[in-house]
DNA sequence: ATCGGCTCGCGCAA
DNA sequence: TGCGCGAAGCCGAT
């Protein structure tokens, strides 16, 4: 690659089929699947590298397949609108933006290969979760194209190290010494400002784009139709959140001005809803973690020589941020970024045997103790349990895709209890929170779910029948320590 | 309201 | 070898 480009570093950028690229081809491809958004984004920065280098225009294929793991009307609408906020932004750039949302399924097959064959390059976004790994292994098996898959996940790239950690105080230590170089190394804020990319004509594609017709603004923008005729889940409704990089920036902006100030404190106090709600931006690549690091140094006046020059894994008082943009910072770097780390890198990462030892060992031997109650997966996800608590945590997340930070800890804990193997009570979990939560089917879900039965946390007495020596939560405690009064009842039964 | 004990593993100082 | 401490807890004693 070019030494003149802006360089996207080389630890980010993984040849996926080691073909060579084609000088010849016609066009630059930039397959976004992950990483949704036009800045602050690695990947179309390296996409944008190779159209100004070899003087090709650059196409943006941004597509929405029908047949994915839990398509419903939920995670469509909230990709569609991110489409909406990407066809209006390209709109003012040479380049060719294509949203393509699959009618029927198996439509879609041959749009990428068709696009591949007359490339000189597809560049696509490196992502360590759900389907995506082996989606972009499959992809480069059948085209002859050079693919290339970038990372642009987080502040230190995935291949930055093979270690993976156990606890997050462990992944902070590496932190600590392994992050600062890479904090020089940002994204373009406009991946599309640069003016040298030569145009793609009103022509280009037209052929394919007469088969494969792209999605226009208004079925974008107004989705009920379009949503309804699609075969896809309609009984996971439309959430209140909604998507798109548009959204994202503005939750973002009323975070870092209002809410960010109490943030320190907010978080120790269960009463408040104290999350940022960006997970669900952050999960389909609406925002970027730079973006979000360069504002709030910005916002602090902060530079590296701020860094507090001993590195033990301190929670606070590294950075040399102040409380609560350092306590964000935990969330959304080290916390964030262990969980991709643990998915890149972990074996079976997603499953009981990825557990610490003290965990497995405590979890097996209080394996046949009797469950206070067991609950099959519909009794958990029509929200049929004893406990009121619970039940309305579970209506949230079935009408918002949302749990309350703190009580979505308790969610899972009591799901652990009340079923009859710890393997069952994984299973019911992924599936609600892959069905129902907008930031599900990522690493941090992962982290979630796998941290009520122990990762990333320690034993902790006294010995419990079921949980044995695994932290325990209890709604008893819960609603002593919550004002939960408004909680139930805007969650109660219908 | 606050405190200690419950319990495990790891890095680091000694 | 021992010490300190860690995502968010719980419970009983004071």
């Amino acid at each position: 690659m070019p030494a003149d480009a802006p360089s996207v570093p080389d630890l980010r950028i993984r040849s996926v089929n080691g073909a060579p690229e084609r000088p010849d081809g016609e066009f630059v491809v930039h397959w976004m699947t992950a990483f949704r958004r036009l800045g602050w984004n690695f990947s179309l920065d390296r996409a944008v590298d190779w159209a100004v280098r070899l003087g090709k225009p650059l196409v943006i294929l941004e597509a929405l397949r029908l047949d994915y793991p839990w398509a419903s009307d939920r995670f469509h609408d909230f990709v569609l609108g991110g489409m909406a906020d990407n066809l209006e932004r390209a709109g003012s750039h040479p380049v060719l933006y294509y949203p393509y949302v699959e009618r029927a399924p198996g439509a879609g097959r041959g749009l990428l290969e068709a696009l591949a064959s007359r490339a000189v390059v597809v560049v696509t976004d490196d992502y360590p979760g759900f389907f995506h790994p082996n989606m972009i292994a499959a992809a480069g098996r059948r085209m002859d194209t050079r693919l290339e898959a970038v990372d642009s996940n987080g502040l230190l790239p995935l291949r930055a190290t093979e270690r993976v950690f156990a606890r997050a105080v462990d992944f902070r230590r590496y932190l600590q010494k392994a992050l600062p170089p890479h904090l020089h190394e940002l994204p373009q804020e406009d991946s599309l400002a640069r003016t040298d990319v030569p145009a793609a004509g009103p022509g280009l594609l037209a052929e394919v784009r007469r088969r494969w017709p792209a999605a226009d603004r208004h079925e974008l923008t107004d989705r009920s139709l379009l949503l309804a005729s699609l075969d896809i889940d309609h009984s996971v409704g439309v959430a209140p959140m909604q998507g798109g990089a548009a959204q994202a920036e503005r939750r973002w902006r009323d975070f870092l001005e209002e809410d960010l100030s109490g943030y320190a404190e907010g978080r120790n106090d269960p009463d408040s809803d104290a999350s940022s709600r960006l997970s669900p931006y952050l999960h389909f690549g609406h925002l970027s973690s730079h973006q979000v690091f360069a504002d709030l140094a910005r916002r602090e006046l902060w530079t590296p020589m701020d860094i507090a020059p001993v590195a033990r894994g301190q929670r606070s008082g590294w950075w040399g941020m102040s409380q609560e943009a350092e306590a964000f910072l935990d969330q959304i770097v080290t916390w964030r970024e262990l969980g991709y780390n643990m998915s890149a890198h972990g074996d079976r990462s997603s499953r009981f045997e990825s557990l610490p030892d003290w965990a497995r060992r405590t979890i097996d031997e209080h394996r046949s103790d009797p469950r206070p109650f067991v609950y099959t997966l519909e009794e958990f996800e029509t929200a049929r349990t004893h406990d009121e608590i619970w039940n309305a945590a579970q209506r949230q997340l079935v009408r918002e895709g949302r749990i309350h930070n703190y009580l979505r800890m308790l969610w899972g804990k009591k799901i652990f209890e009340w079923s009859e193997t710890p393997e069952e009570a994984l299973h019911t979990m992924f599936v609600l929170n892959d069905k129902y939560a907008l930031d599900g089917r990522d690493p941090n879900s992962d982290s979630g779910i796998f941290w009520c039965l122990g990762r990333y946390d320690r034993a902790w007495g006294p010995e419990r029948p079921v949980f044995g020596k695994i932290r325990f939560m209890s709604s008893e405690n819960t609603r002593r320590k919550l004002r939960l009064k408004g909680y139930l009842e805007a969650f109660g039964p219908a």
